[in-house]
DNA sequence: ACAAAAGTGTTCCCCCTACACCCATGC
DNA sequence: GCATGGGTGTAGGGGGAACACTTTTGT
């Protein structure tokens, strides 16, 4: 009965994680609907306390940690399934996720327990035979504001928690190495492109970006070449306020520019580190 | 019937396409053994006379162009199955080939009209059910050598062809997109790895070299100054010959030197171009 | 001799690094 | 006033872009 359970929390969506409203009906999925061969997993990087951390998620104390995924519908390319299951399983929406590799190693995943189990109780009425040999699964990443998972508190479960990178729990199928890859994507993606600026409160000062870039990329930098390489790449806007309430000089507040950036993108400048 | 015979086609490997001898038993394959759910696509690229090309193969001449690619096997992972399937259809071993994308859009591929055709044809055994509604296929690319597919002619079947990827033929499925995006993914990574040097020669000059990047990349770059950052990434020996037989003078002949390569990624250097 | 194309040198300038110096604020 | 942390200035160096000059070959 305990292996249903699993089975089914692989199935449905984690509805403790949703927010109330988030989704219509999270109970109306169809086995029917979904395409058991593919399935998406999403590794969502934040920084807290000087830390990069990632997104767990768990479907019962008994049972290990996982990244947020689910199978991707027939209906629906990898994108969408992406972006689908982030919002169910996080309320998030409009996120920038990028597809970084696929996972495809037979022995990744197995249903064969599974069926093993549903075998033995006469009472579930399963067809067994639609479960397929493999699944193959999509590693997406995406860097996201603590904030917006973990508002305030109590309104997710404990079920669903940020993890320092460095203390990973175990985690259950090869989800300890898609997230070890996903970080690598992120180092790489970050070195030429500031993909950090939905990682950004509104208003920010000069110092926290190089704390945060200094966290995710694992080095320190200068202060005074930080500060005008970001001026060069003209992607921000320093705000006429400052920074108050601190014990030294008033930092200038910056803002992203969205519009410039895409500008500079679409010149080609290259955004090295 | 014809249906039958494309059928066909896309799960086997086109025997025309294969040096004799490089498979043990061409036919020897079983539906059973392979994963029909996902596929893999090779894009392979090459330059010639000034003009970046990829190889497209053709299943019989009633049938559109197509890419390089196959079922995976059920036992498989997609990169083993990449470079099974190029060995198959090309011949060509231990390439550098590199996933660069997936495509899951459902309406991508369709068993549809092979079952439709199957089902109208009493004397065809094909147990239907297992034909799933969506195939996704894994992009690969690579860069390699003209002669390498097409040595001096003949040995290979007028069914592979290079083409000029600027005057691309109608091609089957979304074959179009998926070269599209792979000489995107080639540019990037060429704009920070030396990938090219499978596809030069042993013994290359600079001119030569600078060439390759400039048909790749879209744009002329300065002589001087490319000569003297590819001396300064030490990754090519200059040899004591030179090559002869040029109305100026002669230009001196460079080798890859693979360990230099590795020894130089190692120590984190960007081969920024 | 001449054209062609390769190698090399020169100059300018930008940007990166490192470090120093100065400034504003709360305690 | 002083510690703290932020802004800005400066000097040095490496490397890119552009261009000129030199070299060597076949015709």
């Amino acid at each position: 009965m305990k292996i249903f359970i699993i089975f089914e929390s692989i199935l449905t969506p984690n509805t403790q994680l949703m927010k109330p409203g988030d989704l219509k009906n999270p109970f109306n999925f169809n086995l029917d609907d979904l395409d058991l061969n593919i399935s998406v997993d999403c590794v969502l990087f934040t920084v807290r306390e000087g830390k990069l951390m990632v997104l767990l998620t768990r479907f019962s104390p008994d049972f290990g940690y996982a990244l947020p995924g689910g199978f991707v519908r027939k209906k629906e390319d990898t994108d969408s399934a992406a972006n689908r299951i982030l919002m169910e399983r996080t309320g998030l929406n409009h996120i920038y996720m990028k597809q970084f590799k696929i996972f495809s190693d037979p022995e990744r995943f197995s249903f064969q327990p599974m069926i093993e189990s549903i075998r033995n109780q006469e009472t579930l009425q399963v067809d067994v035979t639609r479960f397929p040999d493999r699944v193959i699964s999509v590693g997406y990443f995406a860097l996201v504001r603590y904030e917006s998972i973990h508002p305030t508190g109590g309104e997710y479960s404990e079920d669903s928690r940020w993890t320092d990178i460095q203390q990973l729990p175990d985690l259950i199928f090869d989800h300890a190495s898609i997230i070890a890859e996903a970080a690598e994507a992120l180092r790489r993606e970050l070195y030429f492109k500031p993909v950090l600026y939905n990682l950004l409160p509104e208003k920010f000062t000069m110092p926290e970006l190089q704390n945060l870039y200094e966290i995710i990329l694992g080095r320190s930098m200068d202060r005074g070449s930080f500060q005008r390489k970001m001026i060069r790449w003209d992607i921000f806007e320093r705000l006429e306020e400052k920074r108050t309430g601190v014990a030294h000089k008033q930092p200038f507040l910056y803002r992203f520019n969205k519009e410039k950036y895409e500008q500079a993108v679409e010149q080609g400048i290259r955004f090295v580190l």
